[in-house]
DNA sequence: TGAAATGTTGGGGCG
DNA sequence: ACGCCCCAACATTTC
């Protein structure tokens, strides 16, 4: 019997899994497939939070097919070597996948996609995990936009409701029972950190609510999206015409893909060019203060405890932090970004990567680099009441908690000057 | 999806 | 009643 082979990566559901459908519709025995790729967990920690979360979501789906008479394959390994044995013990036809856009992936898909046509069998990929691909929200010349609001009204303008799948015929699936791996055999241990459920059920009021943290008015959809555990089809689905801000929060997640796809460069350099003369002072016993949640600004610290506890941060306290790591320090973007790479549930490479260029200035459509936040005004303005900074600071309002460890003022005046120096010298 | 510095206005205290 | 000053409140400019 044929088999049309499907490849979860970032779509881990099999509700309205547009590749999964389009393999039950083969007329081939579906084999569901996961690897947990060396070359990805060799850079993390064996109890990586997303690790587990995968795991658990993996193994949800491996008992939902149990109960259908399938299962879903779950192996770790080299990617091109994984494909090379399944290519010698299976009779496969096709390769179904959702498209990926990161640089890393794009090249691993080409080079898979390559190894399956040498042996005659089809690779189809599909657009999944986004509304709006790289290529369909484009200016009239065919450009890709780098300006969010003009870009936002024409994805708006091409938007219309898709069609979804809720369910699926599990007759088509394989019937064989792939024992489900334990962590250990993959090499990696339970986190105690949990990626926690989303709700929709505040978006109409985000709003209102959702510049002041201490409400935690968060759908905390991000991870979900991040590993499709949820299809973006039907979050569009549930919203309702109030809840604009909302869903441009997710145009912004689009925004930034397709950044990220017509612009890789700004993996590991500024968009803006003319920002990378500007020396920052990178002092690493300062960026450990900061990792840790110990600048002695309060909505600063507070937001990295939550960081580091929970593996999330609410919105505007990540704007606050990053603002303060590259203006108040004058530390690279690039190291807060890649500690939040490390952190945060919901880390996704095009909005971490955009957001923080954004906090820096030298991204597309950036904040200028004079808007310096001040962290005392911000908790004053967000946080009146200090309930968010005594939920995570129980040091607040003690001799215990530190002194601010940078004067604003001073701080202020050295980002704009700094700043100001190495965009005269790069342009 | 800033905040500080600077400018303008107008009410009230006071001689 | 009037002019002068102070300064809070608001507006505009600047970084």
């Amino acid at each position: 019997m044929k088999v049309s082979l499907v490849w979860f990566r970032r779509d881990l559901r099999l509700a309205d899994n547009t590749a999964l459908n389009a393999a039950l519709k083969s007329g081939n025995n579906v084999l569901p497939l996961f690897i947990f790729d060396d070359e990805i967990l060799e850079e993390l920690p064996k109890n990586d939070a997303r690790l587990s979360f995968i795991y658990d979501q993996l193994k949800a789906i491996h008992t939902k097919l149990r109960k259908n008479n399938s299962s879903i394959l779950v192996v770790r390994g080299n990617v091109e070597e994984v494909f090379k044995k399944l290519i010698d013990s299976y009779s496969i036809e096709s390769v179904y996948t959702n498209k990926d856009y990161e640089p890393y992936a794009i090249g691993r898909d080409e080079k898979i996609k390559a190894l399956l046509a040498e042996n005659n069998i089809s690779f189809h990929s599909y657009k999944d995990q986004v509304i709006h691909e790289e290529n369909e929200v484009l200016k009239k010349d065919g450009s890709p936009y780098t300006v969010f609001t003009p870009y936002k009204n024409k994805w708006l303008s091409v938007y219309q409701a898709q069609s979804q799948t809720a369910s699926i015929t599990y007759e088509k699936f394989h019937t064989k029972n792939y024992p489900f791996p334990d962590r250990e055999s993959l090499g990696i241990v339970e986190s105690e950190i949990k990626v926690q459920d989303f709700s929709l059920n505040s978006v109409s009021t985000y709003e209102q609510t959702r510049n002041f943290p201490e409400l935690d008015s968060g759908s905390y959809l991000s991870p979900h999206l991040r590993f499709g555990t949820v299809s973006i089809r039907q979050v569009m689905a549930q919203l309702k015409p109030n809840s604009a801000v909302f869903l441009s929060e997710l145009i912004w997640r689009e925004f930034f893909m397709q950044i990220l796809f017509h612009f890789p460069k700004v993996v590991t350099h500024n968009f803006r060019s003319n920002y990378d003369g500007i020396e920052w002072r990178n002092n690493e016993a300062e960026f450990d203060k900061w990792c840790k949640g110990e600048t002695g600004y309060p909505m600063v610290d507070a937001g990295m405890k939550q960081l580091n506890q929970t593996g999330y941060m609410h919105n505007r306290v990540r704007m606050v932090t990053a603002s303060f790591l590259c203006k108040h320090l004058l530390i690279d973007w690039r190291m807060g970004e890649a500690y939040f790479a490390q952190k945060l549930l919901d880390y996704e490479l095009s909005s971490n990567n955009g957001n923080w260029q954004w906090s820096a200035g030298t991204g597309c459509d950036a904040a200028p680099y004079f808007r310096i936040f001040n962290p005392i005004e911000q908790l004053k303005k967000f946080d009146s009441t200090n309930a968010y900074v005594k939920k995570w600071l129980p040091n607040y309002g003690t001799s215990k908690y530190p002194k601010p460890m940078v004067d604003h003022k001073m701080a202020r005046l050295r980002a704009l000057e700094t700043y100001k120096t190495g965009i005269e010298k790069h342009s």
